[in-house]
RNA sequence: GGUGAGGUGGCUGAGUGGUCUAAAGCGCCGGUUUGCUAAACCGGUGUACGGGUUAAACCGUACCGAGGGUUCAAAUCCCUCCCUCACCGCCA
């Protein structure tokens, strides 16, 4: 694998090198919210920023003198006059300029790398802990009552024939399903009824990307360099499996200055989502909670730095929707800063109810990484006052499919093992809303 | 996979080692003229980093697909890679 930088640029970074420079303390003290030990990182980075600021003055000076020399030089020879010892002199300079680039592309890279590593500064609504800090922001409907034990969804969909937990096995390994007849179908159904949902009433275009990644989006986006391990990569090409498509849809505008009046941007795709779960092993193994490659309706949004946080409400929303819209009872939480994702700056769960594992169930994460991703990929619009500024990103599940349809399954059970479905299926589905 | 042609500012496009400090045109912004509009004319119009400033002005450095190299000096020469287009081969 090639190195995982894109460029020497130390701005490109997540948090920007001058917020470090100017406010180091805050930064600290953000940072500090998720985890005290970031603060020993900001004062090496700061420390190694001065070192090469101070380099920065000395290579540009002799530069300018070979410039300057070199212009002279031309002028000298086209007078048919003999410039030797000015040429002498320069292959000098040329030398110690040699040197001390050399020295600065390997302090910006050191720097770059560090910046890589530190995660987003939580809001300041964020509650400030760990997991047990998350705030409960809201619940819509109720658990439903039921007349004999609710079964788990690995019982039902073996039953009915729907989930097919060896098969996968058989074709991949352990953590992989397959789905069969109307398993398959309702699949199938609530990737159409979501898709139309999120471009038909809440606005976003609908996208169908590439799966293969490269390093540059992955970078961009966040999941690298630090979490190479959760990725799938290929073994004969730079490339990622996609593990969502927010790295795809997010990266569509890497490396772009946009006008203001396109944004907000507002996508939808669906796409099968890959995952190692590389620190995960021995959690979740029964069932379908937690698999390698699970389908997904993602919602991204590239916004006016004014406008994310509303957006950020808006995108919950409609990622609630989904669930009014399947009549599945579930509830909104905050999530602390110590429990929030690397890139973040704030970001809400929908946890929806599975009565026959008896536990909410996360499927969907509405985050707002303010100017994170776009400092990484260097995403930005052209403001009214003529200068470019990084946009804000947003992303949400709208959402996760896997868990979607363990909820399904649970809550629509019957006792006689059959599953009814919400009436919201009726057009994609075909016959009566009953797996039997 | 093979062969060939390309990649230059918001866009078109010139530029094959030294007034390139990137021509020209279009577009855009401002101004002049003008019943209005249009036209004409004049001026301006990239990005990043560093220095500088209360803030600006201003100064410097880098950037012609990316990264290396040659040279006092590179858009220009050499090497590697990426992408686009055309044709050929293979393939759903």
């Amino acid at each position: 694998m090639p190195p995982l930088l894109l460029r020497v640029n130390s701005s490109a970074a997540m948090l920007d090198i001058k917020l470090i420079r100017e406010n180091a303390d805050a930064v600290k003290k953000g940072l500090s919210k998720r985890d005290p030990a970031f603060a020993g990182a900001v004062d090496s980075i700061r420390k190694l920023d001065e070192d090469r600021r101070r380099i920065i003055v000395e290579t540009e000076t002799l530069k300018n003198q070979r410039n300057v020399a070199s212009r002279e030089i031309g002028q000298i020879k086209s007078k048919g006059q003999d410039a030797s010892s000015a040429m002498a002199a320069m292959k000098k300079v040329g030398d110690d300029i040699a040197t001390l680039d050399q020295k600065l592309r390997e302090m910006d890279e050191k720097v770059h790398r560090e910046l890589l590593l530190l995660p987003n500064l939580p809001h300041d609504s964020v509650p400030a802990g760990d997991g047990l800090a998350n705030r409960e922001i809201r619940t819509w409907g109720k658990k439903r009552k039921f007349e004999f034990k609710p079964k788990p969804h690995w019982e039902l969909g073996e039953n009915l024939g729907i989930l097919d937990f060896k098969g996968a096995a058989k074709i991949t390994g352990s953590g992989f399903v397959s789905f069969r007849k109307q398993g398959a179908r309702l699949e199938r159904a609530l990737i159409q009824l979501m898709l139309d949902i999120h471009t038909r009433d809440h606005g976003y275009m609908e996208i169908s990307p590439p799966y293969l990644i490269n390093e540059a989006s992955m970078i961009g986006t966040g999941q690298l360099p630090k979490f190479a391990v959760d990725m799938y990569g290929l073994k004969d090409d730079p490339l990622y499996l996609a593990p969502t498509a927010e790295v795809p849809l997010t990266n569509l505008h890497r490396e772009e200055i946009l006008k203001e009046e396109q944004l907000p941007i507002r996508y939808c795709a669906y796409t099968p989502c890959f995952r190692r779960e590389a620190g995960s092993a021995g959690k979740d193994t029964r069932g379908m909670i937690r698999v390698h490659q699970f389908d997904k309706v993602e919602l991204v949004k590239i916004v006016h730095p004014g406008h994310s946080y509303d957006e950020l409400e808006q995108l919950l929303l409609n990622a609630e929707t989904i669930l009014h819209i399947l009549n599945l009872h579930y509830r909104v939480i905050l999530l602390s800063s110590g429990d929030m994702g690397f890139g973040a700056a704030k970001c809400y769960d929908i946890e929806v109810w599975c009565p026959g594992i008896d536990a909410y169930q996360e499927v969907s994460s509405c985050s707002n990484f303010e100017a994170f991703q776009a400092r990484r990929m260097n995403l930005r619009y052209k403001g009214g006052d003529g200068k470019n500024h990084f946009c804000h990103t947003l992303n949400g599940s709208g959402t996760a499919l896997a868990r979607l349809f363990i909820a399904l399954l649970e809550n629509g059970q019957q006792a006689d093992g059959t599953i009814v479905l919400p009436d919201a299926l009726k057009p994609y589905w075909g016959g009566d809303l009953v797996i039997r």
